[in-house]
DNA sequence: ATCCTTATTGCAACTAGTCGCAATAAGGAA
DNA sequence: TTCCTTATTGCGACTAGTTGCAATAAGGAT
């Protein structure tokens, strides 16, 4: 994918055009699945090795705000950035094996739905995984789970 | 709430029953809300000084695998724990006005068998809180949300 | 091309939480 | 009561992420 059109979308809601902006989402871009902050940092690194990580941090907060990356919390800390695609899937998490599906928006749509309705909430359900214990893991007996 | 309960669970399911998870444990059944980690070391330390960051972050992890303590995930590194209470009940908070609403467990019901029905999957949804705008904010013209 | 405003960066100090390891002490056995 | 095993604690060093502030530079205006 083609980092050109998040440039222009980043100049046209009025926020500067810097390298280490231009470098962030190149690596972004460039990556098929998700990545941390630090390994953003490090990719970003190689080339240019002065980048500062409050750059990064910086940054991915931005483009999350602008809804160009999509940050997913996988509790524990552990914060994963990717590039906002229509249409969105959610993850599943097994605390068991960490195998990590992902299913389809539609999935939590009638969550949505409930929660607007009947609580006037507009619900931002994109930004963290669901733990649980997948299909595999719960089949199988306490012991193995470790 | 009494915490004598607690402290027999943690003795019958095997784990040692020291002075320092008997003042944990007593503050956070003392508590009517939430408290961070960091809430809660405080306020063992009104107790006794001398007790260790470590062991407050270590009896929580256990105290939540034991089900005893419900840890609240809300994002940006703020977790929040509570006492083990049913019926359990879910998190929305509002990010422009920061207002927590409790929604009954129930809500999540229909997306828990989804997960269970479709994709094997055993979700643990306690563990967040559901970013978004309540009625009040999401009713304000984009503006008064800075 | 130069200037100007102010958004953005780099830095350094800070907070929250984690981890390995040696010392301690809980609680069962003798 | 004393001993023994080993779970648990305290410590200190570490990682991830945040923040205030001075220096820099993006990009619009002249």
């Amino acid at each position: 994918m083609d980092h050109t059109e998040f440039v222009n979308q980043l100049r046209e809601r009025g926020h500067r055009l810097t390298p280490q902006r231009e470098m962030i989402l190149a690596v972004i871009c460039d990556s098929a699945c998700h990545l941390t902050a630090d390994q953003i940092l490090k990719r970003v690194r190689k080339r240019y090795p002065y980048i500062n990580k409050s750059a990064v941090y910086r940054t991915l907060d931005l483009l999350a705000r602008l809804s160009l990356v999509n940050p997913t919390d996988f509790g524990q800390g552990r914060v994963e950035y990717e590039i906002h695609q229509h249409p969105h899937h959610h993850h599943l998490l097994c605390r068991n094996c960490r195998q990590m599906v992902e299913v389809d928006e539609r999935v939590l749509g009638s969550l949505e739905q409930t929660l607007r309705i009947d609580y006037g909430f507009i619900a931002d359900l994109d930004h963290f995984a669901i733990y649980g214990l997948c299909r595999k893991c719960s089949a199988k007996p306490e012991k193995s789970q470790h």
